[in-house]
DNA sequence: TATAGTTGGTTAAACGATTAATCATCTTGG
DNA sequence: CCAAGATGATTAATCGTTTAACCAACTATA
């Protein structure tokens, strides 16, 4: 299935061919000057002997590896998976390999992976970076994906406008007494949906935020959270920032009795391979992570072009980067509170329908 | 932060110290003879010019990367993140940067990304097959993460162990009457932890096979799996064969009002990161992802050492790598079926306790 | 008919590390 | 005191591409 063992060099298509390697090797790129004909033939006898480039040859002459980090926070993270992929796909049509380094959430491994990558010659990076972290500017051009309110090149959903689809959605489902339900006061992406989920929610809806970092130092990671209280003092919304403590909420909220959605509605974001599958499948919003890993890309791609172009100006190239809107997915976790059911319902009424 | 512009090379160094390159070299890499002062004095002069090895140009010269690709079947697999982090690890640690590749659970892709990474020089490989592909003899060492009943260098947990594991453990709850929950009957890995749990649950217990691809095909992707009626007929466990199959069962239980664990016990694999945090947290077994990594990336770097071993021999050198034990981890989604609860308190009733 | 400008190609020098081959010295044993 | 061996370091070739510099031959220009 294999062809033949070593791979074909320049230097041998030019010995095939009786030309000079450099010729060969103008030939492939096309960038020198080589009369129709020759080229042709030369791709042909490339072709025909299986010539393969070596990187490690073109990198050593170029200083380019064609390669890029990708730098995460914590691969365990479920949202990961999609990212990585979209990196990839969008990395490989650029034709570059993504080298992938985890931090595990330690800001010193971090930077220890950093390193590594820069060791190996990467010839630049995309970070995801740790909650509250701020990458260090290091010699090599840097893509951040995170929230748009961080400074630098950074290329990210725009959370906010999520928050405020989702609130916008859930006000118009009828409810009134909204928990917001996020994990840490240092993300900025948690803080940014936040924000945007009370922008959503408007005057009119009485909200709170459930800080669940909070509530575990105190109680211990994995505790209840103590919704089915929250059901009993009216509130009909519980709206996550993301996808776990929406599945957590779900959980709960059942294991207690409470029926989503008829008596209480929840809401993510993200849209984890699991929000489609629970019973009921969750309402979330999902990032565009496709475009969102090419803006990277591309943003990498010319400031590798340009030999390091200055940091800030990177992103600014594609417009369209600064804040990728997300899509609100509805699904049936939420639906109208039976307030509005009633009022609809009498409303038809007095119709005479 | 970030020290001068380009890092120091080893002629550089040579020439600092007045020696020649040659000796540089073997001072660093510990080779050739080099008195132990010189030796330090190099090694103390490359610390302080920031000596950064080029390994693009060890690549051309040794033919070697000290770069393993990681082919993944779709990594948006749930479990991949942790596939990941303990391969990166595993790599790390044994001077391997990582190279990932996504097939996008497409087997024509699976070639193609296999392709790239051996036109970027990899020295080996990490293949996750997808489900029923054989990865073809290619001309680089490699290593398979599936299931220990696919032949190759493969190394893998004992998913039938870990079955039995888990159907003893529901057998001694109690349960007579289980439904196992798959999705592929082509995955040997999910085969296998069908077969192991039919065994541990051993004769006496009356169990039967979900299908999910199969109602699937006929009712739409994400459709109901109609569990409730299995506990109308008397099912009180169920055992998916992989986490997210274990939440689907759980959330449709619970959202049908029956509770979990009092009426229904439900089990999955592989300790995902929701498992420990719905309501109630789910029975699983978890994987040594650790061990298999480390077992994996060890056996490539033989094969890479010998240069290109024999294939078939690989993974043997290892002898804990056949088959890794799992490690059940008992959680709330898991109880005594109530006829157990009953019989036992009938028990010390006669026991006049 | 010289001269300048193209066109199509070759030469040779990098890039940075590794490594076999070689060469001085210095020890030692006989 | 001399040949043989050990020790410590140097030379130079090599990996496969890229690329600046150069060159020959041909075409158009004055």
């Amino acid at each position: 299935m294999s062809v033949g063992r070593t791979p074909a060099t320049m230097t041998e298509i030019a010995a095939a061919l009786g030309v000079s390697s450099a010729t060969v090797s103008n030939a492939l790129s096309g960038k020198g000057r080589v009369s129709a004909e020759l080229s042709a033939k030369i791709r042909q006898a490339a072709e025909e002997l299986g010539y393969v480039p070596s990187h490690a040859a073109r990198a050593l002459r170029t200083g380019r590896t064609g390669v890029i980090g990708l730098v995460l926070p914590d691969i365990s993270n479920p949202l990961f998976p999609q990212i990585a992929q979209a990196i990839e796909q969008a990395a490989a049509s650029a034709g570059f390999g993504v080298l992938i380094a985890d931090s595990r959430g330690e800001i010193a491994q971090q930077t220890a992976a950093i390193g590594r990558l820069i060791e190996r010659g990467v010839d630049g990076m995309i970070v995801v970076p740790r909650r509250g972290s701020r990458i260090a500017d290091i010699g090599t051009p840097v893509a951040i994906i995170d929230s748009p309110s961080t400074p630098g090149n950074t290329v990210s959903s725009d959370h906010w406008e999520g928050g405020v689809q989702m609130g916008r959605h859930l006000a118009s489902l009828g409810h009134r007494k909204v928990l917001l339900i996020a994990h840490s006061r240092e993300s900025n992406v948690q803080n940014d949906r936040i924000g945007g989920l009370k922008a959503g929610l408007g005057k009119d809806v009485c909200c709170e935020t459930l800080w669940v970092g909070d509530l575990e130092a105190s109680q211990g990671v994995g505790c209840a959270l103590g919704l089915s209280a929250r059901v009993a003092d009216g509130f009909t919304g519980f709206a996550a920032v993301y996808d776990l403590l929406a599945l957590r909420a779900l959980t709960e909220l059942q294991r207690d009795g409470i029926d989503v959605p008829l008596q209480a509605s929840v809401s993510g974001f993200d849209d984890l391979v699991w929000s489609s599958v629970v019973m009921p499948p969750i309402t979330t919003l999902r990032q565009d992570l496709a475009t969102i890993a090419e803006c990277a890309v591309e943003a990498l791609g010319h400031a590798i072009g340009n030999g390091e172009a200055a940091a800030g100006s990177m992103i600014a190239a594609r417009p369209d980067c600064d804040g990728v809107p997300m899509k609100l997915v509805i699904r049936q976790s939420t639906g109208p509170t039976m307030h509005s059911v009633v009022a609809a319902a009498a409303h038809a009424r007095k119709d005479g329908r």
